[in-house]
RNA sequence: GGCCCGUUCGUCUAUCGGUUAGGACGUUAGGUUUUCAUCCUAGAAAGAGGGGUUCGACUCCCCUACGGGCUACCA
């Protein structure tokens, strides 16, 4: 049997890390089992709907590189994908549910609902609907067959709930926790069909994975206490149940609850794939190759016998097996994102890295040609962390020294900074760059200055401050001109303060 | 409040009754390097608490504590 799994968010705003861990996993699990990924999109609830969210979701999957199989862009045939596009098919069902006597109508108004909520909460407690008081209310397990035909016929309205039996225990299953046992008398008789006659989600979910032939749902914890729910639909049915897999939630690294929006504002880290209408950066834009950013996010709440860690999504697909996936809760950790980050950069191949440079750095083609580009991308490589880095790092090969750290300054000028300047000046202007190293050497045994001395005065120079990558190596690539130029700009700027 | 789920270094995790409780991020100290980054070496750092079961428990059971989730005509 083929395996079938379904991603499927609420197009209500940006999909955030939560959900794309949830798409990972069952994109992996997919894979893994030669299955078939299917994304449908769960917007029952029209008001909800936020614009371009479900575009959003599309781009940022495809970003990630997890995009499904099956969807609203690429239909099978189990279509439609979207849940607004599906009430004829619920309506079918919910007839059948009635006619089977597992669910029944309602017609309590919303405020007379709230209002017994109030009243639970004033006593502390919790209202809930079902075998205990629902004689007290107005629904078709009170009244007459006709006088309930007569109140919809007259257009009264009705929601259709779920009919729940006392005293009986639900028993669930979830692939990673086990079974999971809740008394019936503790559920509450679900509204399935709000009064404008849409399902709600644990209706239109359970009937669209049925038809959809969903053998694994996989999903987040939160959906967990609905389990019971969702079981007694597909029991009411008589349908074959999946197999059910809560994924452990990610929490916010600092403080409590699920990874938050406000928290990644707060400290400074995305939360969301890509950039969601000018106001919040993804990681895309804070420089996270698609694969690393996939990495970390597997690792949270699974983990790999695999030696290396470092991984890219096809190793991910080969080592994932459900049975490593974790019970509890997982802290996002930004450091561990950033340092996977970089891992995957300097394992990136020459070619990549430096297609990925022009393209931060467009300017760089003007002043060299390939073969010094990758000379480039050979020097910054172990330093990138984030692929924004890129442009900062190049700056030292596009520009001067905007200005010198003038503590460093200071001390160099004990050395008799001008001085050895201009004598080196001279000695490289007629000299062969690509012996620089010997060049220096000789001139410290030559002037009997300290080796540490003309590097530091060097490296002011061409960077104004002392940290980069080797400045010798730097200095062949800019080439003499430039060099000597900033040489000379060194000059000017201490004689003038 | 009720119900459900969980709990191993600061963090992510390994361990599937017998281990000096392992690895990774971070951190500390050294080394390499003209500097910084990289890299290398070493160190500190954990089984929430209490009861059982067992020759033996981080591992199985119970209780407590703590954490999280759910408790909408939202998903």
């Amino acid at each position: 049997m083929t395996e079938r799994v379904r991603f499927a968010p609420s197009p209500t705003g940006p999909l955030h890390i939560g959900g794309v861990r949830t798409a990972l996993f069952n994109y992996l699990f997919a894979k893994k089992n030669n299955g078939v990924f299917v994304l449908r999109v769960e917007d029952t609830d029209q008001k909800r709907k936020v614009e371009k969210s479900e575009e959003y979701i599309f781009e940022s999957l495809k970003w990630a590189g997890i995009s499904p199989d099956e969807s609203v862009l690429n239909p099978g045939k189990f279509g439609p994908y979207r849940q607004s596009e599906r009430n004829e098919i619920y309506k079918r069902y919910i007839d059948e549910l009635i006619q089977k006597k597992g669910a029944y109508y309602a017609f309590d108004s919303s405020e007379r609902l709230s209002e017994e909520r109030e009243k639970a909460e004033r006593k502390g407690g919790a209202f809930k609907y079902n075998y205990e008081n629902r004689e007290l209310f107005e629904n078709s397990l009170n009244l007459s067959e006709t006088e309930t035909q007569n109140r919809i016929r007259k257009g009264d309205p009705y929601v259709i709930r779920l009919w729940i039996k006392p005293n009986e225990e639900v028993i669930g299953k979830d692939e990673i926790r086990n079974t999971i046992r809740v008394k019936s008398n503790e559920l509450e008789d679900k509204i399935l069909v709000k009064a404008d006659g849409t399902p709600t989600y644990h209706l239109a979910n359970v009937i669209d994975d049925h038809c959809m032939e969903i053998t694994t749902v996989i999903r987040g914890e939160e959906w967990l206490p609905s389990l019971p729910i969702h079981i007694l639909i597909y029991e009411k049915f008589g349908w074959d149940k999946p197999k059910f897999v809560h994924l452990p939630l990610i929490l916010n690294p600092s403080g409590k609850g699920k990874l938050s929006k406000r928290d990644g504002d707060k400290n400074g880290y995305p939360v969301f794939p890509i950039r969601w209408k000018d106001e919040h950066d993804g990681y895309r834009e804070k420089g996270f190759l698609p694969a690393a950013h996939l990495n970390y996010i597997a690792q949270l709440g699974w983990s790999t016998n695999a030696e290396d860690e470092i991984m890219d999504l096809k190793d991910i697909v080969r080592e994932f097996d459900l049975k490593n996936v974790q019970k509890g809760g997982a802290r996002f950790d930004y450091e561990k994102a950033k340092w996977i980050n970089q891992q995957h950069i300097k394992r990136l191949e020459k070619e990549e890295l430096v297609k990925l440079i022009k393209s931060k750095r467009k300017d760089l083609e003007g002043s060299y040609d390939t073969k010094q580009i990758f000379e480039i991308a050979e020097l910054i490589q172990d330093r990138i962390l984030l692929i924004t880095d890129i442009e900062n790092l190049c700056a030292m090969f596009l520009e001067k020294p905007k200005e010198y750290d003038l503590k460093i300054l200071e001390k160099l000028e004990k050395h008799n900074m001008v001085e050895l300047i201009s004598k080196f000046e001279k000695l490289i202007e007629f000299s062969d760059i690509y012996q620089l190293k010997d060049l220096i050497l000789t001139f410290c045994r030559k002037e009997n200055i300290g080796m540490g001395a003309v590097m530091q005065t060097l490296r002011m120079a061409m960077v104004g401050n002392l940290s980069g990558p080797d400045i010798v190596e730097v200095i062949k690539v800019i080439g003499k001109k430039s060099t000597l130029d900033r040489l000379k700009k060194l000059t000017e700027f201490n004689q003038k303060n």
